[in-house]
DNA sequence: GCCAACGTTGGC
DNA sequence: GCCAACGTTGGC
């Protein structure tokens, strides 16, 4: 079982509303990198869901992958902001998974701890200029941050 | 709101 | 295939 972490605006959708929801689908998702982990999330696999761009980012909650990869309808739609006119239903180019809600943390550990933290020196999220929103995190990793609980 | 970092687009 | 222009991300 692989472990993720995944970026989500506070402002826009935030752990609380993945407790209040229990369950969504994470679309809108436009960049390669970030989608081909999504397409190589297996059900079960656990996330670290993490608040961005607001005033305190860093991890809240964990979810885990509910649903695999499956083309996300908002590229179709010519309605939606996520609309993509270069995609078709033939060949989609745009993937999405579901998340389920496990639990909040009992804290948010903030992105300047985690930055401060030798352990986790070698994950993406604490690299200067990284804009993935969507990475691994590897088990030892994991298991660190949850250490500082 | 600023701006550095980065991905994507498109002209050539 | 290069690279300048542009748009977006996200910390601060």
């Amino acid at each position: 079982m692989n472990h993720w972490l995944m970026k989500s605006e506070p402002d826009a959708f935030s752990i609380d509303d993945l407790r209040r929801r229990k369950q969504e689908p994470w679309d809108g998702v436009r960049n390669y990198q970030a989608r081909n982990y999504m397409r190589a999330m297996r059900a079960g696999d656990k996330v670290f869901f993490y608040h961005s761009n607001c005033a305190e980012p860093g991890i809240a909650g964990i979810a885990e992958v509910a649903v695999e990869a499956y083309p996300d309808p908002s590229q179709f739609d010519p309605g939606s902001k996520y609309f993509d006119p270069a995609s078709s239903r033939d060949a989609p180019r745009w993937s999405l998974v579901e998340v389920r809600f496990v639990r909040k943390l009992r804290r948010t550990i903030a992105l300047k701890e985690l930055q401060a933290d030798p352990a986790l020196a070698a994950m993406p999220l604490v690299r200067k200029g990284n804009r993935l929103s969507v990475m691994p995190v590897d088990a030892a990793e994991w298991a660190h941050v949850l250490s500082l609980e």
